[in-house]
DNA sequence: TAAGATGGTGTTAGCGCTAACACCGATCAA
DNA sequence: TTGATCGGTGTTAGCGCTAACACCATCTTA
């Protein structure tokens, strides 16, 4: 590993200056064709590749985007992250996919580091963040918008959760459901509280009230979801249904019914929420709620390039309707 | 969004010079405690963030790694992310993760901008790229390790994917199963390719030469796994076992059979490769071959710390080593 | 007491790049 | 003719940070 080659080095290669070289390499400026001809050889000569460092401190842009996520083993995450790359690349951004793991002490020190390295623009998905820090965490950052989560001044792309919600509890009790329990997520996500309430207001129209202890919270994941509804099952047997934070979840209380011999769906009725492709490759396929997860990515990779290109109308709030997908685990 | 904070800003308001606040900032070299705390004060004060990129154009380091995939919503990729994230966090570095969407022009311009960016090592994960094209790419990057796939001269850590292959056809012979077709994975893998000499070398020794045409590739995820069964199961209805390149594509295969009206696996046998969490999950449970993803992403971040090092011992090749993984789907 | 070591601080000179302007000859309109 | 305009090129001055050294008090040690 020699010394890097520098554009000083292109310079003295081809006969020009340095900018006439910076001119070539970002095509900016006029230059003669037989000059451009000379530097692109010197460049492709040297193996010169400009550095994204210089480059950056210079013009104050670094053509990145850090996205950061709970779980990058969560299709529902995957599948956001895609939205946003492809919007991304075509602009010519590159995306920096930060994992917190689900831990909020991770998710700062990403968010710090991300704005160590002066990305652009920054998308943060269901920050499991208080919202004190968050907010805290934020002020220094430029563009930002936030996915599945509010925060008062910041653009954002979410899903009305609470209708999802509201949507699958129905559905359970138009099938017959009476004893309604909850496996719900993590108490910082902002999705899994307006789920919640969707949960509740339709119990209370339904003038059923939710009994104390039907709701247990759980990891957001299968493993989550198993231990959650082991511990749900074993203490209120009578429950008839299963409304599940997601679908990672809801798989992990199919598992747990098999192991307690509870009969999906005749005897036990689970949800899931995301649609994510697993959910109707299961057995039995899962009813869930349906999230355009592609759009949120997309979404918000629009709107946080409104944002840096400054016009200043990037912080609107958008919200995408979830769509009910009934399938065998909820007939 | 004011002016960026500066270490000059610091300096003034803390009365001292820039090179004491690197210092206190970087705890490197002796400051007085008095001064320390004056400086972090000023620090607090005003907000203060370094440049990421002034230091590493001063200092040559990023503290930054990059970890390139060809799909991260597949577990398997997640599982090998997660090992190298665990490493990379504990000696202080940040891991730029980069999706290549399997397509090998992408991973081209990723690696690029990796390159720009400065990284201080790279990991590559199972690349599509055609070994000339890899070697040019992988040229100017300094540290460098491979995962799933091995190019003269680069560290790696491999699987040993031939062994795998022929645990799971040597499994499906002493099943009963006579006519074994594969789906396999892009042609530029390199697991797809041992994978195959070790189900062609099973079939060879027992004296059964594969028949042309039972092969065939597909795109490595469920959509890919479902067609490529249906296109080979039509073709060849004779077949009594399906050797899938990975789970996503035999949890394809699954959805394929259950179109088709072939129970599995009294009429025919599936087996997957990689035992990612789903694998267990389907119904019936699929037969596999688990890989420690885990260990793969943590002795590759290990080699590139010692390639980092400059110690010249990072080159080494680690092969691990799979486990035939028994259940319904093959039993 | 002179010669060194040590802790605490500042100065200088880049790292590799580009913004902003300056310059020069050629072309063009009035 | 004059001045304006424009394509093509170079010069200067940073962007924000740190390596390397210089400096000056103290404090050792023989």
């Amino acid at each position: 590993m020699n010394k890097r080659v520098t554009i000083a080095d292109v310079a003295r290669t081809a006969g020009v200056s340095m900018m006439t070289v910076s001119r070539v390499v970002n095509d900016s400026g006029p230059v003669s064709e037989s000059t451009r001809q000379r530097v692109l050889l010197a460049v492709g000569e040297l193996g010169y590749r400009p550095s994204g460092l210089a480059r950056g401190l210079a013009t104050r842009r670094t053509a990145t985007i850090g996205l950061v996520v709970p779980d990058v083993a969560n299709p529902f995450f995957a599948g956001v992250a895609k939205g946003v790359e492809q919007i991304a690349y075509a602009e010519g951004y590159n995306v920096f996919l930060g994992n917190t793991g689900e831990d909020p002490e991770h998710e700062l020190t990403l968010l710090q580091s991300l704005e160590e390295k002066r990305v652009d623009g920054l998308i943060l998905c269901s920050s499991r963040l208080p919202e004190a820090d968050l907010r805290q965490a934020l002020q220094w950052h430029g563009a930002t918008v936030l996915v599945n989560r509010q925060l008062e001044g910041f653009g954002a792309v979410l899903v009305d959760d609470q209708r999802g919600a509201i949507a699958l509890v129905e559905h359970l009790l138009s099938g017959g459901r009476r004893r309604i329990g909850m496996l719900a997520g993590p108490e910082t996500s902002h999705s899994c509280r307006l789920r919640l309430l969707g949960y509740d207001s339709v119990l209370q129209e339904a003038g059923m009230q939710r009994r104390q202890g039907w709701m247990l919270r759980c990891a957001p994941d299968v493993a989550g979801g198993r231990q959650g509804a082991i511990n749900l099952l074993q203490a209120y047997p009578e429950l008839d249904a299963l409304l599940c934070f997601n679908d990672l979840v809801a798989v992990g209380a199919l598992q747990a019914a098999a192991e307690l011999g509870r009969s999906v769906p005749d005897d036990l009725a689970i949800t899931g929420f995301d649609d994510i492709p697993l959910a109707a490759l299961m057995t039995p396929p899962l009813t869930t709620c349906s999230v355009p997860v592609f759009d949120l990515g997309d979404q918000a990779m629009r709107l946080l390039l409104e944002q840096i290109g400054g016009c200043d109308e990037g912080c609107e709030r958008i919200v995408l309707a979830p769509e009910l997908v009934i399938r065998g685990s909820a007939p």
